[in-house]
DNA sequence: GTCTATAGGCGGATAGAC
DNA sequence: GTCTATCCGCCTATAGAC
């Protein structure tokens, strides 16, 4: 039975518990903690850990996390083994199984760290700004985003197309949080007068959609075109066109 | 094994053969045709079949295809089983292995209905109309089919997100080559000065990306705003701002 | 912590009667 | 053409030794 879907939920960057976890749930630079759930934790060693094994336990954790990230990305949930996850970590798969408890552990993982990154450029988008330079700014951040996470924007849209079941909750409050603030701060310049009268929220869709396309349509794009964000300059007559485009539309001025 | 992907090959609308076909592969009401494929065909009665016979097998063929492209679009292929789709489509898994072989060739029976209708919109871009009048109508159109045809969105992000392993060649062939037709014509208008000078195919690109967001993001938007394509007033406001948008930019005049 | 072996179930596909 | 019964491989997950 696929349509179950997984009863994990996400906790990402809800208030870190600080203390020591449960599991070998260390990690380091950046990752998310795991949820600590209620029943059937990992074996556990409960002796204190060495700054040292910490280090080790987080990076082994990591390079799973990344492998999945690639295959998720290509091939969905349910087209990844947990046999390719292992090799492509170049651990075992019963080894894996001691750091994760479920396949669907690991794809919970790979999302919350995902989201954080994703919402990074849209963070730096600042009311001091001038807009027309914020906007700028903020497509060349997105493409460039693209560019070096493409698979991080490629599960992101695989997530979100199939309906988001795990993403979900996250969408509607630190997503739409965000999204509200910056909502403000664009509806601000409007009434200033220094942008043309749009609805926020569809120049924010509009401005995710252009960006994200060169990553998700990327096979699209290849066949059309032979070409690629991994081209330099096409990642710059991307951004060149897509600022173009939305800054001062196609009508002739 | 899931990272070998399907071995079938996608022969939608080149020159129809016109001949009977093996198996019953009787696709009716703009539904395409199977591909007959060398070894290994179905049962095949081999005696004529009279018109009612053949309503009846398109029929039953269509409502599997519409059943497998509403649950492929919403848990991807190998989050999908043919159970799954047998009883959406009212049909016993025995039944539906009698029309086709396996399900892969369910699946790229689904996908070769898809980019044709996908593909309307834009044949639709013509010459002879007003630049502003047909990049408008064409935002309009592909909304509207956002609107109408979100499962066939969807399935076809989820497919070219992937990496299009199906659709590949025919992304570089009858895609390739109405695109290049059309940008010739976007090309003609912007030499006229009719429109401002952006590279056609970026110009495509974001048409595409800003029009199907509307379908295949609408968990997030739904998440963000409560509100979707199902309400009409919204599928207003949006073709609204994206024309205003693409047209006019965000720069005041 | 890491391994070998294996349980156990799901799901795609076929056999063969009717 | 449709059904019942069943095969069998693949894949998640665990047991238990080291």
């Amino acid at each position: 039975m696929t349509a179950a879907r997984p009863t994990v939920s996400l906790p990402l960057r809800t208030a870190r518990p600080a203390a020591s976890r449960a599991a070998p749930a260390a990690d380091a630079a950046g990752a998310r903690a795991e949820p600590s759930r209620g029943e059937a934790s990992r074996p556990e060693p409960l002796r204190a850990k060495t700054p040292h094994r910490l280090r080790r336990i987080a990076e082994k954790r990591t390079a799973i996390l990344d492998a999945a990230l690639s295959l998720f990305s290509r091939n969905g949930l349910h087209g990844t083994t947990v046999e390719q996850i292992a090799r492509t970590a170049a651990v075992s798969k019963t080894n894996l199984f001691y750091y994760f408890a479920s396949k669907e552990e690991v794809y919970v993982g790979v999302l919350s760290r995902l989201l954080d990154q994703w919402l990074d450029p849209l963070r730096a988008l600042e009311v001091e700004t001038d807009p027309v330079e914020g906007i700028r700014a903020y497509i060349s951040r997105k493409i460039r985003f693209s560019r070096t996470h493409p698979e991080a924007s490629r599960l992101f849209c695989l997530e979100v197309v199939q309906g988001a079941p795990l993403l979900r909750p996250e969408l509607e409050t630190a997503l739409k949080q965000l999204v509200d603030a910056k909502t403000e701060v664009i509806a601000g310049w409007i009434a200033a007068g220094k942008l043309a009268p749009v609805d926020p929220h569809h120049l924010i869709f509009a401005l995710w959609a252009t960006t994200q396309h060169y990553a998700d349509f990327a096979p699209q794009i290849d066949a059309l075109l032979g070409r690629g964000l991994d081209e330099e300059a096409f990642v710059e007559e991307a951004t060149r066109n897509v600022q173009r485009l939305i800054l001062d539309g196609l009508r002739p001025r």
